[in-house]
DNA sequence: ATAGGCACCTGGTGGC
DNA sequence: TGCCACCAGGTGCCTA
């Protein structure tokens, strides 16, 4: 559900009400999500401050004052919810708890941060600090897209040879990470590529192409808020609006938008995901 | 090593 | 209204 865009929304979101507070209660209402929660969870977070909030591909990383970081994951329908009156700033009520609602935490300033998973393929997981590059869902990461690590020469270099459709590459997060299925769709017409091409083969110079580009739709989607399908928010509860500049997800049997092409935006499955596409535009 | 499929869950939608 | 099939922003794990 929410990639990059999206979970920098949230980490954004977060922050008024986490950064540099204390966390007073810890509210866990169930073992865990995908995984169960680590041992004494509510104890280690219980009194910790928030240092810092920072953000690897679709993570959010939670820097605590007693050398743990915490790790949180949305999966596909997590949601964090900001409830409470973080330095008077906010005016929102404290929402009374609802399904779903898994962990609940109380801040010194006022603050109540929820956090919401219905499917429950989310994650939440503490580790020392100094050993994030060793945790199992992290260390196998690619480069941040908007990073400097990712550049021309290194996805030319990573899809070498590459025997695999060019769109299930850019979903591998081995290679990229942070791209979801909307945004590499995005992309991919953006690129003119179409999503089926076996990546290996196509060239050098349009592969190039692809990393402006990828860097511009997540820069435009980070600026509207996210895409809001469905029950995406904010953690404030707003909606973010990029999805109304969606040129092809979503929209199959709809006109392509590109000026005078007259094509219709299709719809085909790779390995159990829909890729949308426009048979005119992409090659 | 790598590509493809399955599994994990709940909820919304659209057709009959 | 009820029931059912299908779909969904992810990703680890198992199989060939």
């Amino acid at each position: 559900m929410p990639e990059l865009p999206e979970v920098e929304t949230v980490r954004r979101g977060m922050e008024p009400a986490m950064t540099g507070a204390r966390i007073e209660r810890v509210q866990v209402r169930r073992d865990g999500l995908r995984w169960p929660f680590p041992p004494g969870m509510a104890d280690r977070l219980t009194g910790a401050r928030v240092e810092r909030l920072r953000r690897r591909s679709k993570y959010i990383l939670g820097d605590l004052d007693t050398g743990e970081t915490f790790l949180l994951h949305l999966g596909m329908s997590g949601r964090i919810l900001i409830s409470g009156d973080p330095l008077g700033q906010f005016v929102h009520h404290h929402r009374a708890a609802e399904t779903h609602d898994h962990v609940v935490l109380d801040m010194d300033n006022g603050a109540r941060v929820t956090l919401n998973d219905p499917r429950r393929f989310g994650a939440l997981d503490l580790m020392p600090t100094t050993d994030e590059a060793q945790h199992m869902l992290l260390k196998r990461l690619g480069p941040e897209p908007l990073g400097n690590r990712f550049d021309e020469a290194y996805l030319v270099a990573a899809l070498r040879g590459k025997n695999t459709p060019i769109k299930s590459a850019l979903l591998d997060q081995r290679i990229v990470a942070g791209l979801g299925n909307i945004y590499v769709c995005e992309a991919l017409f953006r690129g003119g590529i179409h999503p089926a091409r076996k990546a290996g083969r196509i060239s050098a110079r349009r592969i190039a192409t692809l990393v402006p580009i990828i860097r511009a739709v997540l820069n435009e989607a980070i600026l509207a808020g996210g895409s809001s399908l469905r029950d995406f928010r904010q953690a404030d509860g707003e909606l973010g609006y990029f999805q109304h500049s969606f040129l092809v997800y979503g929209r199959e049997g709809g006109a392509c938008r590109t000026p005078d092409c007259n094509r219709v935006i299709t719809r085909i499955v790779q390995s159990g995901r829909s890729s949308f596409y426009c048979p005119g535009c992409q090659r």
